[in-house]
DNA sequence: TTTATTTTTTAGACAAACCTAAATTTATCC
DNA sequence: GGATAAATTTAGGTTTGTCTAAAAAATAAA
């Protein structure tokens, strides 16, 4: 197993997070980074000569496969290690991304898959993302949108699209986390905005903003 | 709390390790880095401005109060790791060393603390070396020399000074561990060799050169 | 189909960490 | 104490990954 720098590991899963099989640009990659374009053609052709990615001059790059494998090891080391630090150490579940941010770039092969046997082999993270296993087949994910629940049917939340820290401290203040079970009342076609349950409690309004980041599993 | 790289860090826990609170050369720094001198002299003059180090022109250097404060830190972390990777993850004790190496960076005081609990507060790493608390402070292991071990008195396995693989493979062929109730039997003058007891079993030989490695919890 | 705008690439610099080779300082030996 | 030897520092390069500003290519507008 060949190893690469944080930088160039950094780079494949933005790429794959944008588009596990498409198409990127340059501004797009520079974006999610937070770095600038020059310093993605660079690296772009650099990725290339490792055969990491496909990268024509000004048509946008695409994982090859041997890409999309280290892309979803990353990914792999990532998520086992949220859950690690949500489960084990109880840290909040908006706390874990930053950190696993880092301790996804220790390399060791053997560290991962014994980290996943001794959490007992965890098919998601905390926040509802699959965790691919060792061969890097991950889970596709058929949830629905919570707008697109059908009313009074209970569904359990499965995954939050957007995971910023603003979207986890409102889901923790409306106390809907991965796992809740959750039904619609009632839908407001004006704004989006829907009346929910959860669990037994009272009925409470969450904006349709809101409702469109919330995926549920609901086997119909 | 500062931020320092992996290469700085790498370097202050070098220093501790040579010397905790003496003088260390550039050569010896080389040497246990495995680095060059002229690299040596850049990094010092760089924690030197850091004020991690004093350092004057060919008089070696020290470590400053909050070098020896970061050393602690990253030393802490690398043992509560080697710990986390034995005692959690089921790896022998050789192999930890090496993974501790890239975990010890990872910067978050909180995962650090937190780890800390989760395993117990343990008091010493898989080879037997004292983890410093979360104020930094470490224990002085006031363990006796085997070779200073009053014939037919039992002791337990301590710590072992030198950890190299070569040596961690001929302890683990004999049993010997941290936590090993040892007994010397008898002891050559000629060649420091002695044999020892464990447990129950039979008597073995080991080498003078062994011995001297080997260190023991003794209560007289 | 020219012209203007946006996107991307190139050119040139810079910081961190490393290297080799040469110069300098310190230590050792007769 | 002066000549050698050893240790250390300086000088000058290299690689990786970043940046800004300018040039070039691709798109969109007129
Ligand atoms: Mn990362
Ligand atoms: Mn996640
Ligand atoms: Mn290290
Ligand atoms: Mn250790």
């Amino acid at each position: 197993m060949i190893n690469y720098s944080t930088s160039e590991e950094n780079y494949i899963k933005a790429i794959y997070h944008l588009q596990p099989d498409g198409i990127v640009t340059t501004n797009e990659l520079a974006g999610e980074l937070k770095t600038r374009a020059a310093s993605v053609t660079g690296m772009m052709k650099k990725l290339r000569s490792k055969k990491l990615v496909h990268y024509e001059s000004y048509k946008g790059f695409r994982l090859t496969p041997d890409g999309r494998r280290l892309a979803l090891m990353i990914v792999r080391r990532h998520r086992l290690w949220e859950y690690f630090l949500a489960e084990k150490l109880k840290f909040s579940w908006d706390e874990v991304h930053v950190v696993a941010e880092e301790m996804e770039h220790v390399s060791s092969k053997k560290l991962i898959d014994k980290l996943d046997e001794f959490l007992g082999f965890p098919r998601t993270d905390p926040h509802g993302d699959p965790i691919p296993d060792a061969n890097g087949k991950i889970e596709v994910s058929r949830n629905i949108c919570l707008t697109e629940l059908p009313p009074n049917k209970t569904a359990i939340v499965a995954y939050v699209s957007d995971q910023s820290i603003g979207m986890l401290e409102l889901l923790g203040h409306k106390k809907i986390s991965i796992g809740t079970p959750i039904e619609v009342k009632k839908k407001f076609s004006y704004d989006q905005s829907m009346e929910i349950r959860i669990r037994q409690q009272a009925a409470t309004t969450i904006s349709g903003e809101l409702a469109k980041n919330i995926f549920v599993r609901y086997d119909d």
